[in-house]
DNA sequence: TTCTACATACGAACGCCGTTCCCGTCAAGT
DNA sequence: ACTTGACGGGAACGGCGTTCGTATGTAGAA
């Protein structure tokens, strides 16, 4: 039951509650419908029917609430215990994972990359379960840390590159148009220009499966470090 | 002889000749500058003694502004002619180029990253060498179409990752006390949370090398490449 | 119960940004 | 000499991140 009408402090409804986890959560519903570029502290303290000033009581900054999403996003990442007869096939499902949540949520990966180290909780969990898998599988320690680095890197910068067309329909159109430039640029140069470029045409535009693609990519990068493993 | 100042139309000097090189020039000379984000066309016009909108006779819009920076960059890239016995070196040099371009005007791999799939001349005989190294090594070719987006991805993201903070003492300042967070986080966990991450805290700290991580990460790639190399 | 002090909410403003409109001006073609 | 069309650039639009100052609801003190 409902108060009486006069008993309202005002007729404005009760004052608006803001705190971290709203603030997080309407600026993911902001990023997944309209994309990263679209969460702006004025449009965030909009989705909540408030002002922009009202949001740096609880972030310092738009970065700050940049990495708030990254943590959310890495939460969803679930890291199985290492087993060191498996140990490849884990590491490449951990990259796999990493990447594909990524995607779920695109600008995520555009945030990871901008972010210099990231610190938050989800984040390092990952990188633990990343080290693990590589410590079972007998790779040396000097070289896990330095392999971590870009391992991760990897998973960021494809799933950034893969959210800028994958997302919206503007973006596929952009990247086809672009495709069609190349080749014509191609058709209109001397044949000895760009051989290798030429010749390789047909298996670039077939090249069309972009996942496949970067699952190789991994592939190829553990195979050589199970070339420096020991055990 | 001048003409007498009388005859002259006005006082003010002669008629600003734009054009498209001239931009591109201010354009990186304010990023090698003041960074890539300083590159507003309100900027580049002031550099010119111009307004912004003048600009836009001789560019789209900001972003071709950015890709024409991007081609300009990779003109400093030398191509050798490939040499199947010493393929996999010609590979290794050309990807540590690429990035060593990148890092030497910091923010063009920032474009490069953005840039869905750069069409731009001295882009694409970048790519031909590449693609013309691993033709020599004996890679096959369906494979090459598909190993070379990651193998140039690693170079631009690394390269995007160090210009993040090697650029300013700011952004040094920042890593190092992010690194520190991180142990202290650590510290104040439960031993048996992140053990591998707490395992490693001392490699991970030693490691400030970003450069020599990266060429042992193009190392490892190109290791894993040769495992499928039939010759 | 009334008053006070404090944390929080938020409108307004500052100085940026990319982009477009529109008009003045100059140079080349007729 | 006149016309025309390409180019330069001032002003304006709508949006941005961030800060300042003030209003407001609440919790603790008297």
């Amino acid at each position: 039951m409902p108060p009486p009408p006069w008993r309202r402090g005002t007729d404005k409804p009760v004052r608006q509650q803001l705190g971290v986890p709203a603030i997080v959560a309407a600026a993911m519903r902001i990023m997944d419908r309209e994309g990263l570029d679209a969460v702006s502290m004025r449009r965030v303290a909009q989705e909540l029917g408030t002002g922009a000033a009202s949001l740096y009581q609880h972030v310092r900054n738009k970065r700050e609430l940049h990495e708030l999403i990254l943590d959310e996003v890495f939460r969803d990442l679930d890291v199985p215990e290492p087993d060191p007869t498996r140990w490849q096939q884990q590491l490449k499902d951990l990259c796999l994972d990493l990447t594909r949540i990524m995607l779920a949520h695109p600008g995520a990966a555009k945030i990871g990359m901008e972010t210099l180290i990231p610190t938050t909780p989800g984040v390092l969990v990952g990188m633990d379960a990343m080290m693990g898998y590589m410590r079972v599988g007998g790779v040396p320690d000097h070289l896990i840390a330095k392999a971590c680095d870009p391992l991760a890197l990897m998973g960021t910068a494809f799933a950034y590159e893969a959210s800028l067309w994958t997302t919206s329909a503007a973006g596929r159109a952009e990247a086809h148009r672009r495709i069609d430039e190349i080749e014509a640029y191609l058709d209109s140069l001397p044949h000895e220009q760009l051989p290798h470029l030429t010749a390789l045409r047909k298996q670039i535009r077939d090249e069309d499966d972009g996942w496949a693609n970067f699952e190789l990519g991994i592939d190829i990068f553990i195979a050589g470090l199970a070339t420096y493993a020991t055990r």
